[in-house]
DNA sequence: ATGGTAGCAGAGCTA
């Protein structure tokens, strides 16, 4: 089976794309964020005449996510437990078989230092409180989405220029080093030791012609998901389309024994 | 060079 993350900052301009490379790679499960949609505003017909089905809770402008897939996913979750019932649409879960997915749009925290930043750290540890507790109970742990940290200088395409910056700063790190103490394991990282690659590049000053990028997405899987993983990696042809996302989807084949 | 571009919304904020 193959799962995928992707970042589409508005799915409403993206959807053609979407549609298009559903189509193309055919994966089981998809984490879409960014969508900035009002839930009644969600192309639910579309998707379900390209075979998906679609759980999502969204909001104007900002945020906003959706999950996607062929099988129907069981007891949703449609917010981060302990957060206020006001928050910022950036969390979903949901079961198929064995298998927990959580798809996350973790904050980008604006700059180091700032109210954002704090709130970034905040929502981290919660986050991480509630992987905790699902893993208690759900030992076939999936976590995808656009983390905004790029784990280790390898995953940052001028580490010396982005030092000390958000995305790449030593607490950020700390954060996601404590989600994968939890044993919940980089799975790029973990098929590709040694190979850069990138899944965002600012629009601003040529960011993808230069290459100047960063590994901010992520998908992790807990311990007993480990022998299941086959493959994972960036599907550069969207970042290359015209009017593409900032992010490129980032794919990872499991077995299907991971459903069992 | 504290810029640059994109999306939303219709000016300024967020990324």
């Amino acid at each position: 089976m193959l799962i995928a993350t992707w970042n589409v900052n508005s799915l409403r301009v993206r959807l053609p794309q979407l549609l298009d490379w559903l189509a193309k790679a055919q994966p089981d499960i998809v984490g879409l964020q960014e969508t900035k949609l009002v839930d009644e505003e969600f192309p639910q017909a579309e998707l379900a005449a390209a075979g998906y089905r679609a759980l999502f809770t969204g909001q104007r402008t900002y945020n906003g996510v959706a999950l996607l897939s062929r099988q129907p996913a069981q007891e949703p979750l449609l917010a981060l437990p302990g957060r206020p019932a006001d928050e910022q649409k950036r969390f979903l879960a949901a079961n198929f078989g064995a298998l927990h997915v959580v798809n996350a749009y973790v904050p980008n925290g604006s700059a180091v230092g700032s109210d954002k930043y704090a709130y970034k750290l905040d929502w981290l540890a919660d986050f991480r409180h509630y992987l905790e507790t699902a893993l208690q109970r759900r030992p076939k742990l999936l976590v995808m989405g656009d983390f905004n940290i790029a784990p280790a200088d390898i995953d940052v395409h001028d580490p010396a220029a982005w030092e000390g910056q958000v995305l790449i700063s030593p607490a950020e790190r700390q954060a996601l080093a404590g989600i994968a103490a939890l044993g919940l394991h980089d799975a790029f990282r973990y098929l590709n030791p040694d190979l850069q690659a990138f899944t965002w590049w600012d629009y601003r000053g040529g960011g993808f012609r230069r290459n100047h990028g960063l590994r901010i997405d992520h998908i992790l899987v807990s311990t007993p998901l480990l022998a299941a993983c086959r493959s994972c990696r960036v599907e550069l042809e969207l970042r290359r389309a015209e009017r593409p996302s900032d992010h490129a989807p980032l794919l990872l084949e499991l077995d299907d024994s991971a459903l069992a």
